[in-house]
DNA sequence: CCAATGTGCAATAGATTGGTTGCAATCTGA
DNA sequence: TCAGATTGCAACCAATCTATTGCACATTGG
C-alpha cells in the first residue's frame, strides 16, 4: 500500500531541489527572467561553479531548462513539476482529513450508544 | 531582493524532508493512523534506529509530533507546515504567471506598432 | 586576430546524510 | 517481581552534497 511506488523518483528530485534556500532563491529569479550561470553568480555570493551545480539540482527536477546561445547558456523556470509536488501535498491532505472524519464519526457513534444511559 | 530571508529555514526543512520517499511514506502511513517508530520499523526494510532518525527529521519540520504514552513514543502526522509549502509554490507561479504576461504584452505592442506596415 | 568572456570538467576538502551495530535505561503485564 | 518490549544514545561507516580551486576549451567583439 504505501511501498514506494515508481512516480516517488521525480517527487525525490523535485522536493529535494526545492530543500535548499539558495536554489529556490534561483528558481525564483529564473522564473521572473531567464540568466546564465555566470549573471547569476554575479549577484550570488558563492562562485560560478556552484551555482552551475545548483542548477543542474533544479534541471534534474525538470524545474529549468536550459538553451545554448552562442557561448551563454541560457537558464529558464519550467514550474510545471510544481503541479506533482503540489498534487502529492494535496493528497496527503485528503487522507489526513479522513483520518480525522474517521475519528468523527467513530465518536458521534459512542455518543450515540451511549445516549440512552 | 531574493536573498534567502528568514522564514527559508522553515521551508528548507520541509521541503528536504519530504524530498525522500521514505519519509514521505512515513509521513503518509502517520496520516493513516498514528504509530511508534518499533511499529513502522516492523513493516519497513530498515533498523528501528533509522525510522528514529527520519522521524526526527520530520519532527524537525513540524510534520509530526511525538508524544509519549508509557513506555511507547506514540508519533502523529500534523499537516500545517505543507500550506508553507503549497504558499511558496503558488507564489513562484504567480511570479512566472506574471513574467509571461508581460512577454505577452510586449509581443502584442510590438504587433500593434508593426500594424501599419 | 586576440583578449576578454563564458563554459566544462576534474580534483579536492569538509559537512551532512542514511544506515548500521551495540548497549544501557525504562516501562509494563502476567 | 522480572522477563520482554520499547526507547535513547553513541560510535561508526560509506555515500552524497556543497563549495572550492585550477585549468582547458569555445566563442565573441573590437
Amino acid at each position: 500500500m504505501h511501498a514506494p511506488a515508481g512516480g516517488d523518483q521525480r517527487l525525490d528530485a523535485v522536493f529535494s531541489a526545492l530543500g535548499d534556500s539558495t536554489r529556490r532563491g534561483l528558481f525564483e529569479t529564473l522564473s521572473s527572467s531567464p540568466s546564465t550561470a555566470s549573471e547569476l553568480a554575479r549577484a550570488a555570493p558563492i562562485t560560478r561553479q556552484a551555482i552551475t551545480k545548483h542548477l543542474g539540482v533544479l534541471e534534474a527536477a525538470a524545474l529549468v531548462t536550459s538553451e545554448r546561445d552562442g557561448r551563454r547558456v541560457v537558464y529558464r523556470a519550467t514550474p510545471e513539476p510544481l503541479d506533482d509536488a503540489s498534487a502529492w501535498m494535496a493528497g496527503a491532505q485528503t487522507a489526513w482529513d479522513a483520518r480525522i472524519e474517521r475519528l468523527r464519526r467513530a465518536h458521534a457513534r459512542r455518543r450515540d450508544s451511549n445516549a440512552g444511559q
